[in-house]
Formats: structure tokens, sequence, C-alpha cells
DNA sequence: ATAGTGAGTTCCTTCAGGGAACGCGCATAG
DNA sequence: CTATGCGCGTTCCCTGAAGGAACTCACTAT
């Protein structure tokens, strides 16, 4: 794709988006989150060429979202989990959940329903503030430069 | 990118993904949340070449994200602003940047903060649960077939 | 008349994605 | 003890998307 350094930007969105931001990888991570952790099992699943998806995979592995374990070695296999960076990344899937369930699942509903343990319920994730625990959406905030800022205000 | 086509997938992370998983698309949803809203802008905030830049609000418009307004008729001149569905769609950049922040930053720390208008602090989202307002992550939940579903378990 | 501005569009080159075939290490079947 | 199959990739070629610079168009200001 020829991609602009998203790394480098001082942006924690372009940051993010280096790591997960290419074509495949939220869907990788989810099939994984479901326990879709072989090789041929998520190649098959998703339809990625077997090419791009090592190349996601390895760097998926070395920026630390994702762990390759040998399940067997003789013959050597291996599977991907999740390491706890990667599982809180899943969270951001929660929030793609919900809003493609709200504007885009048309009228069959929604594909997949999530069951919170605590409550036992079906139920979506909510966006609430930190400090006071009410509600807190883009549209509740103010933007203000940080520590780490440099160009966007 | 020739992209397979995520929007026919019955997951509601692809179909998300089919709106603003492009690469750009998020940050050109960033730039217009706080203010950026012009062509002209956009492109030299952000360093796109126009010719993606063009494709991308086009995009983005068409899917009903992004609304385009003509602020000055003669000379004729547009500008971008968030419909409701692209204002939710900004939630997400919320919990981006709370991943970047927390992993990504660096010693720098996060280059930009957030104040809740409710509260009046800096704070960051958190999820939680619709049902019962408990903590909600991607390790709290079941995964179920719903209504939609066709593929993924 | 000339320069400048905002919002794109066009053209060319390069690199990333798709797809099929191949390789390697091993296990089981004939 | 060949051979078929499986799991996990790697290699190859082809197409198409991203980058970048130049160009257009409709005006305004000097």
């Amino acid at each position: 794709m020829q991609r602009t350094d998203f790394g480098e930007m001082a942006c924690s969105i372009a940051r993010t988006l280096d790591v997960i931001g290419e074509p495949w990888s939220p869907l990788v991570l989810r099939n994984i989150y479901v326990g879709i952790t072989r090789f041929d099992q998520l190649q098959q699943t998703l339809g990625i060429s077997r090419k791009v998806l090592a190349e996601r995979l390895k760097w998926l592995v070395e920026r630390g979202v994702l762990e390759r374990s040998e399940y067997s070695s003789r013959p050597p296999r291996y599977e991907y989990a999740l390491t706890p960076m990667g599982s809180e990344l899943c969270d951001l899937l929660l929030v793609m959940v919900r809003w493609g369930d709200r504007w885009l699942a048309g009228e069959a509903g929604p594909p997949v329903l999530y069951r919170h343990h605590a409550c036992g319920q079906i139920s979506h994730v909510e966006l609430t503030c930190s400090v006071c625990g009410e509600p807190m959406h883009a549209t509740d905030v103010d933007v203000l430069p940080g520590p780490g800022s440099s160009d966007i205000a």
C-alpha cells in the first residue's frame, strides 16, 4: 500500500492504526479472540491470501499484540494467542461491533450477540467516563494538548 | 488495495471496516472532529495525497458518515461535517486513543488530553455494560450467534 | 493583467494485495 | 518404504491502490 508511516505521528490514533490499521488485521484479531488460532483455519474462515495472513501475523507478533506458540514440536505446529495488550485491543472490536450493529445491520439484525458475564444479559458496550462514570462520547469532551503533544491542537 | 468486499460479510466488524477500514479514514474523521473541515487544511495537516483524500471524502459522504456543504457559493467552496452516524464513529476514535495512550505513548505521555464536560476532569473512556453498568471488556463476554448470523459462530 | 486561493482531477510510478503453486517436516496408510 | 495428507508457511506473477506533482476551474484581490 506504500504506506505513510503512521507510527511516528504524535497521535495515539495514528499510532494505533500503525498496529492494526492494515486491512484484515482487526478481523484476524477477532478470529483469534473467538478461538480460531491456527494459520489454515484463519486463512480459510477469512478468505485472506496466505501471503498477507503471514505478513499480518508476523507484524502483530512483533508489535506485542499476539503470541506465537508451539502446540506440537514434532511435527512443528504453531498457534496464535492474544497477549494482554491484544486482549485490550479487542475492546476496540466491541465498539466497532456496536457501531456496525446500530448503523449497518439492516433488517436481519445483528449477526452476533454478546452476553455479559457479570449480569448474564445480552447487552452491548457503553462508553463512560473513567472519573465520574457518566456517559462519555466524542461530543462530550474537550480536546486539549497533552505532555507528548506536537502537531494537532 | 484490491479489496475483498468486507461490506457483504455477516460481521459488524467487517461492515464497519468497509466504511472506515481504509488507511487514512479514521484520521480524516479525527481532523474533522477537531474542526479541520476543509480540503486543503485536511490535505496539509495529514500529509495525505490529494487524490486519496478526494476519494476518501467522497466515500465517507456516500456512506453517510460525513456531510458536504457549501459555505460560499461564489466562488463555490465546500466543507465537511460529521453526521450523527459520523459522530458516533468518533467514539471509536476515543477507544483507539485510550489504547494508544496506554500501550504506545512512551515516556512523553499522551499527546492529547480529553476533558469530560459532565465532570470537568481530564479522563478517558471506560467500557461498561449497557444493562448493568459494570465494566465490560472483551474478556467479560460470551459470543453467541444473533438473528443476522451466518458464518462466524 | 497578474497573482492567489480553494477544491478538486489527471497522470505516472511504485508498492501492496490476491491467488495459485511450491516447499518442508512429519505421520499414517497401503 | 513409497505415497498421500496435513499444518504452516514462502515464492511467484499480476493487478490495482497509494504517493506525488502538475494541471484545471471559478472566482477574488492588487
